[in-house]
RNA sequence: GGAGGCGUCGCCUAGUCCGGUUUAUGGCGCCCGCCUGCUAAGCGGGUUGAGGGUAAUCCCCUCUCGCGGGUUCAAAUCCCGCCGCCUCCGCCA
């Protein structure tokens, strides 16, 4: 949710983050017009509440007929006072909506437009050249199958399509993923977290989820439970309705938990493989921090972000993601995008988004400061989603005999340099 | 899943049976001041959060006793539903 404020006093703001969105403006006279006439009927409210409560003072100690006149009157107020307050209760709904589908305001530095007219911001590492060795890299699905690393068959089986089974190497692989992005994670000073992955409405709707992306989430039948796309999702609400201590921030945690998504409207993208998958575990880097600090925490964790992909070796580029496709929630947003030999192009691995304060907003989260209570921003960054960090890990650091060399970071938690092809 | 108990402003707690003089009691902690070689003790005051009015951190008002409804002129207090916690039983990784 955006400042309300900012709404009011800087309505031309709100209307330009829009068009940089390639959004319409409509909701904000929308919001405006509610915001009005949800103060006049609060003003009503309690004008007519202020009489009812003054009269109603007087009762005990009235008697006869002036008990009897001051009855009949509060009984008049007390209809008025029900009827203003339902007023009241539906104009701050009307108000509440308006504001709740305003996404957050870009940064200036956030690039205008769409998909494609994302800023480059840095190219790190490069991209390997499998002609100048003198061999055709296999993709990852055939190396999961020769490795006995990736079951995509019988995932398709027994779940359906985009579902997979890590097996062997592959599983000893993801924990040791897992492990070394917890390990880092740890030693920039992250609190570790395992978040359940089924959630209350709530936290799906205070982190933004149910809106333009609602198609894309899980929910379970007959229960008021939605499945989440990220531990983002958890780790937003899990200080929600607090006031946190503004001397304890920044709070950095890493979580863990199975990411579930739709993907709706992805049909005939990425069929192939584990790439675009219903189901993945992710490593998340979640703070909780100053708005003031907000932006140079992005920056780092971009910078723990790239520590990590460096730590496996990946050729990868950073992008500033544009305005229109920064999601509900975000004010800006670097994706780090790994070179996926096979496909000849980068993907998405990783993302780090400033949230500012539109969640915490939305879920009641805010810290007390030596100046009084406050807001509190939240950001969020991929440590490491598995699915895809696996593809990039097989395919880059695959040898001409099928075997795949194994970073030097990654060894001590996998216990071995080099996964070999199984026999047969 | 069954039975019972509980949910009050940071923590503890009074009030709930018998609705109104409660601006929700008191203690602890915390903050400010006084006193005091220093500290402690003592004394005085303050201390939930949100929203509205306003130029305003002054002040005034409204809401807030787990949440949501209802009864009533009036609800922490009565009624209904829900949620959470605890105890016991059942089931179970």
């Amino acid at each position: 949710m955006i400042d309300p404020r900012l709404l009011r006093d800087d309505p031309d703001r709100v209307r330009a983050a829009q068009a940089k969105r390639g959004l319409s403006d409509d909701v904000v006279d929308v919001a405006l017009r509610a915001d009005a006439s949800r103060r006049s009927a609060i003003a009503e409210f309690e004008e007519k509440r202020g009489e009812q409560k003054r009269l109603g003072k007087l009762i005990p100690r009235a008697e006869g007929d002036e008990r009897a006149e001051l009855l009949a009157r509060t009984k008049v107020i007390a209809g008025e006072v029900k009827a203003a307050e339902s007023a009241q209760a539906e104009a701050e709904r009307a108000w509440q909506d308006a504001l709740m589908s305003i996404p957050n305001v870009a940064a200036d530095q956030a690039p205008a437009g769409g998909e494609d007219d994302f800023v480059l911001l840095e190219t790190v590492g490069t991209p390997r050249d499998f002609a100048a060795e003198g061999f055709t890299p296999l993709d990852h699905i055939e190396l999961g199958r020769r490795l006995g690393a990736i079951d995509v068959e019988r995932g398709a089986k027994v779940s359906g399509s985009r579902f997979y089974f890590l097996t062997g190497v592959g599983a000893e692989l993801e924990l040791a993923l897992v492990n070394l992005a917890m390990a880092q994670a740890r030693e920039s000073g992250f609190t570790q977290v395992i978040a359940p992955s089924l959630v209350k409405p709530r936290a799906m709707e205070g982190t933004g989820f149910l809106g333009q992306a609602a198609d894309d989430v899980y929910r379970i039948e007959g229960q008021d439970l939605y499945l989440v796309g990220t531990s983002e999702v958890p780790m937003a609400a899990y200080h929600s309705d607090e006031i946190l201590d503004g001397a304890a921030l920044p709070l950095r945690y890493a979580a863990f938990s199975p990411c579930f998504r739709k993907e709706a409207g992805s049909h005939g993208k990425d069929t192939r493989g584990i790439i675009r998958v219903h189901w993945f575990d992710k490593v998340e880097m979640f703070v909780y921090t100053t708005p003031e600090e907000a932006a140079a925490e992005h920056e780092r964790l971009l910078g723990w972000e790239k520590a990590f992909l460096d730590k496996l070796e990946l050729a990868y580029r950073v992008i500033d993601v544009a305005a229109g496709d920064l999601g509900l929630s975000a004010q800006r947003k670097f994706d780090c995008e790994a070179w996926i030999p096979t496909q000849e192009r980068y993907r998405e691995l990783t993302s780090a988004s400033n949230c500012t304060e539109f969640q915490t907003r939305r879920l009641d989260t805010r810290a007390r400061y030596d100046e009084g209570i406050g807001a509190v921003a939240t950001l969020n960054g991929t440590l490491c989603a598995m699915t895809r960090t696996i593809v990039a890990i097989l395919e880059t650091h695959q040898q001409a005999d099928g075997s795949v060399r194994v970073p030097e970071a990654l060894r001590p938690w996998l216990g071995r340099d080099v996964l070999e092809p199984l026999r047969g």
